[in-house]
DNA sequence: TTTAATACATAAGATTCAGATGTATTCAGT
DNA sequence: ACTGAATACATCTGAATCTTATGTATTAAA
């Protein structure tokens, strides 16, 4: 696990390139799937989770579809057509924020 | 510039890799020095940074001398013993989680 | 001489996340 | 048949961190 404050700023990117990936996953799918690709290293909480995944899609970046899995509901997320422009925009504005920090860490002394 | 989000978490690491390469530096100095290194990619507002290096300071990592440049007063910070561990740790920290970061926007459909 | 740059700093507000709590269903073990 | 863990949704309080605005004062440049 991580000091917390490095995950802040990049829970918005990981879940629109996961959406771009699986074409529509559910909330605590997210979280799992997370969990599982990164070894325990990055945990997504819930209560982190749906707040972001309501402001995605009232900013029309995300499409629901709720169904029924027995009684019980789930509420599956994917991409509008906005989305993925979105998704793309954030994987490519956090890439090169990578190589700024890159740079930036290795730097010897001048 | 980047979305301020992704700044978020980082300033710490910056800080501390920026004092571990040139033993001392006063505030003034630090937000010019990363807005050059990035070319203006990152800027540390000093609302940010001046309560980040009083923290340090109250937790020991940082040591201060104060010097008058004129009648101007100049405050250079250093980085303690303790300093230096924790901006290692602070950089291999930040390493892993790019590496995961990595990992988790290049993933493919399975 | 007055504007921009240097240099410190604080304070109010916004954002964003973690942790706690809540509801309800379903599955596995006993 | 029962109990606890897992699944699945969600909200809310509070903590942490940053941005914007503001303030003071000195010095260099136009």
């Amino acid at each position: 696990m991580y000091s917390s404050e490095l995950i802040k700023g990049t829970l918005k990117t990981i879940v629109l390139k996961l959406l771009a990936e699986n074409k529509r996953m559910y909330g605590y799918e997210i979280t799992q799937k997370v969990k599982d690709l990164t070894g325990n290293k990055i945990q997504i909480t819930e209560g982190a989770l749906y707040p972001t995944l309501h402001s995605l899609e009232a900013d029309g970046i995300l499409i629901t579809e709720t169904e029924y899995i027995g009684k019980r509901v789930r509420k599956y997320y994917s991409l509008s057509k906005e989305g993925h422009n979105k998704s793309k925009e954030k994987v490519n504005e956090f890439t090169d924020f990578m190589n700024t920090m890159k740079f930036l860490l290795e730097i010897k002394p001048a």
